[in-house]
DNA sequence: TAGATTGTTAATCGATTAACAATC
DNA sequence: TAGATTGTTAATCGATTAACAATC
C-alpha cells in the first residue's frame, strides 16, 4: 500500500470532489477527459488539477488527458477507500441517527459495528440492523471487538469524559459531531470536524456581506 | 451596519471557532484575555488572532487584551447572528429532520419558517412546531413568504431540479447538504456546502495516511 | 509527423508568522 | 513610570497559477 509525502490539506480536500465529478463522468460514459476540460467543469484552474494528481502519480499521458475510470479508481485507492475500519457512533439522537441511516459507510471505507448511548428509552432499538447498546458497555465491547474509529454524535457538555473513555480504550480516529475540539487534549489523534454550528454561522456571515454589497 | 473589506476566506472561517472559545471563557466567568493565552487555548499563534480581529478592528487595549465579553458580542455582530434570515428546509428525510431539530437556528441568524418535501406519507407530519408541506407548494409559499436562505436535504439527483427553482423563486442562499456543487452553475448566489460524504472519505485517507506511517 | 496535453519548473500571489513601535 | 500587550509593518512560508519542455 502506498504512502504519499507531506501532502498538503488543500489538496487532500479536493480529492473527494474530484471522485465525486470523475463518478458522474463514468455514470455518463465518458472515457477520457484532459485537465482543461475538468477545469472547467469543476470551477477550477488545469494547473490545480494536474499539480494536486501529480503528488500522487502521472495518471495522464501526454496529447490523451486522463482515462476516468482509471483515474476514478486511483483516486479511490488514494483515498482509501477499499479499507473496512471498525466504526462505531456514539450518540443516537437526531443527529446520530440521521448519519448512521443516511451514510453509505461501506463505500467509504468504513463499517459501522456499533451503537451507543445512555439514554434508556433508546437502548435496544434497531438502528438500519444495529441495536443501540448501553454506553457502560463500551469498555466491554471495545475489549472485545476491535475498533478503528469513532462518530461524536454527543452534545458539548458530554464530549469531554467520553472523548477520555475513548481514548484510554485505544481509539485514535474521530469524526467529531459535537461542538468540541478534541485535537487540543488530544495531539495523537486524527479528527475530522463537522460542526454544523460553525458551518451555519459563516453562512450567516456571507448572507449578510452580500445583503450589505447591494446597499 | 457595518460591511468589512474582502475578508479573505481562512478568516472567516475561523470566526465561529473564536466565538465558541470566547462563549465558554465568558460561561467559566473569565472577563479579559490576551492574545497569547487564547492562542494557546485554541492552539494557534497570537499573531494569527491579532491578525484576524483587526481585519474588523482594535477590539483590544494596549497592555491589557481583550475583554472577553465584548469580543464575544462584536464577533457575534460581525457573523450577523442577530439577524433572522427566513428560511425553509427542502428535504425531510433523515438528515433534513435531525438538521431541523438538531440546529438552534434562531442563535445563528435564522429562523426556519417551512419544510417541503414530495413524499406523502411526511406531508402534515410535524417537526419542532412545523408542518411538512407538499414541495408542490413551494411555489405559492415563496410568493407569500418572503424568504431568504433554504437548506437542501435531498438526494443527489433531485437537487438540480429543486436548485432551479429556488432559483428562479429568487432564493440566492443555501446551506446545501446535497452531494451536488451548486455554485457551478449559479455564480452569484452564497452557498455552504456541508458534504458529509466528503468529509468521511478525508477521514479516510488520514486514517489510512496515519496508519501507514506506523509501519 | 503534427497536435495535443501532460508533468514539472518557475513566477506570482496570498496567508501566516515574526518583530517592534505605539500605547494603555 | 515600568510592564504588558496590542495594532501593524515586514519577513517568511506555502499554495496557486503560468509557462514550457517532454512526449504520447
Amino acid at each position: 500500500m502506498h504512502k504519499y509525502q507531506n501532502i498538503s490539506a488543500p489538496v487532500i480536500k479536493r480529492l473527494p470532489r474530484y471522485y465525486r465529478f470523475l463518478g458522474e463522468l463514468l455514470d455518463k460514459g465518458v472515457t477520457r477527459i484532459s485537465s482543461r476540460e475538468l477545469s472547467q467543469k469543476m470551477g477550477l484552474t488545469a494547473s490545480q488539477i494536474r499539480q494536486d494528481l501529480n503528488c500522487f502519480g502521472g495518471f495522464g499521458q501526454q496529447g490523451y488527458g486522463y482515462a476516468v475510470e482509471s483515474l476514478y479508481n486511483e483516486i479511490g485507492n488514494i483515498l482509501g477507500l477499499d479499507h473496512n475500519y471498525n466504526t462505531i457512533l456514539i450518540g443516537a439522537g437526531n443527529l446520530g441517527k440521521a448519519v448512521a441511516v443516511h451514510m453509505s459507510f461501506e463505500k467509504r471505507g468504513f463499517r459501522l459495528t456499533g451503537i451507543f448511548d445512555n439514554d434508556k428509552s433508546k437502548i435496544g432499538t434497531k438502528i438500519r440492523d444495529i441495536a443501540v447498546s448501553d454506553l457502560a458497555e463500551l469498555e466491554d465491547f471495545c475489549k472485545n471487538n476491535n475498533t478503528d474509529a469513532a462518530i461524536l454524535c454527543v452534545p458539548k457538555e458530554a464530549a469531554p469524559e467520553i472523548a477520555e473513555r475513548l481514548y484510554s480504550l485505544g481509539i485514535r480516529n474521530y469524526w467529531n459531531f459535537s461542538h468540541y475540539d478534541l485535537s487540543v487534549q488530544y495531539q495523537d489523534i486524527v479528527v475530522e470536524n463537522v460542526h454544523l454550528n460553525d458551518s451555519l454561522m459563516i453562512l450567516c456571515y456571507r448572507i449578510t456581506d452580500a445583503y450589505e454589497d447591494q446597499e
